[in-house]
RNA sequence: GUGGGUAUAGCGUAGUUGGUUAACGCGUCAGUUUGUGGCACUGAAGACCGUCGGUUCGAAUCCGACUAUCCACCCCA
């Protein structure tokens, strides 16, 4: 196919068709992340190229070799965003958000970008919603926000997604923790695939996390963070969890979770899922204690986490969660002739102007074309004006589901249509009520 | 960056051992007399069979390369 028209590689087009369904889940988020006590923000989809190096971390595979970055025309070096947490750091400090009450919370809808190769679950361009929550060390911080991520899944009525947590400490007590792995893995030295051999060095966390048969074989039995962390990062994991535990929220400890990004201490978690392929995790975060004054800032504690909107759809759509229909149209006004075409767009834009959705024929079509039409765009009612009507000053506005007519005046059709469907509407509620019992009481 | 699968109208598919005008369903548009949807019927539009090259009298079909896409590794949301 032509260049023209396609998207770019790892690029998705969202249709009308399946729009609506992202609406819901995105006002669904920002709703209850408002509960909460999460704003929203939003920051440039480009940064200055820096403040990834800095945040996201350089030996990172994400800055390495997964980032949009380019010169711009004032020979700057910008990159296209990879996460969120980056942006909204920097603009807490720019716009001295710390001189607000603390904690500041956060939260986003924003597109990233990660030049990768695609596959299930996994594009070039992506979309995630993410928290923020500047300014508290406290780890009931840690269970609250984990609690928000756990909210959202519920209220959306995913399921069977586990909850994985770890603490991969505070930088002191990682120290030892590097030393220890460093000399378990030498050795296994002969063994260990290139990729880990390269790791021992820059990384050896990362070895915890490779794939290959024999890696994780070894990596099986390679200590443990949690048992090198130090006594208080210790005491705060115990707390954490413990807050999860007093809000019902069943966790699994996962010493191998190794997050990515270099900014991360003391708590990370993931919700991981099984339905969707290899990228199974749907939200990652953690607690990142450094971040602030690595770019400059005072010392912030603070924690966040990113959630995958294109991979939560993908797992509701396995899951075969029920999404509310858009919003079909309220009238069709189909019109006979152009005197009447001229009042029915005169009577659809009051209509519209009062919040009503109403469509008219801008096509030319027959009455029974418009009609055919009104059906497919899943009008609740129509109503035909011809040259009889505007004579008469009479129209009936029809129901479609059930086909019954009801008379009114042309004239006041803008106004009358509002009442007419109401009143309709609660006589459906009342008849689907009939007959059921509540609390003793027959309706 | 490394593997493997796939490529036929907008979508989903058929196309027998290579053989005339590439078929079907859904969808789109129009019609089935006069101004009323769903159902049914009729018709129309829509495909250089991913691209280029090769084998052959002849290729959607066989071979090769390229491209795209999907899945997996790596890594992550």
């Amino acid at each position: 196919m032509a260049l023209l028209t396609k998207a770019p590689k790892g690029t998705q087009d969202l249709l009308p068709s399946q729009s609506h369904k992202n609406q819901y889940v995105e006002n669904q988020m920002l709703e209850i992340a408002g509960n909460f006590g999460y704003k929203e923000i939003r920051t440039p989809v480009f940064e200055h190229t820096e403040l990834f190096h800095r945040s996201v971390g350089d030996t990172t595979d994400v800055v390495q070799k997964e980032m949009y970055t380019f010169t711009d025309k004032g020979d700057r070096s910008i990159t296209l965003r990879p996460e969120g947490t980056a942006g909204a750091a920097r603009a807490f400090l720019e716009h001295g958000l710390f001189n607000e009450p603390l904690p500041q919370k956060v939260c986003y809808l924003t597109s990233c970008y990660r030049y990768e190769k695609p596959q299930a679950g996994r594009l070039r361009e992506f979309h995630q919603f993410g928290v923020e929550c500047f300014g508290t060390a406290e780890p009931s911080a840690d269970a609250e926000i984990i609690s928000l991520a756990d909210s959202i899944f519920a209220f959306l009525g995913v399921t069977g997604l586990s909850l994985e947590i770890n603490s991969i400490g505070c930088p002191e007590c990682r120290k030892n923790y590097h030393k220890a792995l460093k000399e378990y893995f030498a050795e296994h030295k002969d063994k260990l695939c290139p990729t880990c051999l390269d790791r021992l060095e820059r990384n050896p966390m990362r070895i915890l996390d490779c794939k290959s048969p024999v890696c994780s074989e070894i990596a099986a039995g390679a200590p443990v963070v949690i048992d090198y962390i130090c006594e208080d990062c210790a005491r705060h994991f115990e707390t954490v969890k413990k807050y999860l535990d007093a809000m019902n929220i069943t966790y699994r400890i996962n010493p191998r979770i190794v997050r990515g990004l270099d900014y991360y201490t003391r708590t990370v978690f993931e919700f991981v899922s099984e339905q969707i392929g290899a990228q199974g995790t749907v939200c990652g975060g953690g607690r990142y204690d450094g971040l602030m004054d690595e770019l400059g800032g005072a010392k912030t504690p603070s924690l966040g986490f990113g959630m995958g909107i294109e991979r939560l759809l993908l797992l509701m759509e396995a899951q075969g969660v029920d999404f509310p229909e858009a919003k079909a149209c309220d009238i069709c006004i189909v019109s006979a002739g152009e005197n009447a075409g001229l009042k029915a767009a005169e009577i659809a834009f009051d209509m519209r102007n009062s919040g009503i959705s109403a469509l008219t024929d801008i096509s030319g079509r027959s009455v029974k074309a418009q009609m055919k039409f009104a059906d497919k765009m899943k009008a609740r009612y129509t109503v035909v004006i011809g040259d009889n009507e505007l004579e008469s000053g009479k129209v009936i506005v029809k129901k479609m589901s059930t086909g019954e007519t009801e008379e009114t005046s042309l004239e006041t059709l803008a106004e009358d249509f509002m009442s007419i469907s109401i009143r309709q509407s609660m006589d459906e509620i009342g008849t689907a009520l009939d007959g059921i019992d509540i609390n003793g009481f027959k309706i």
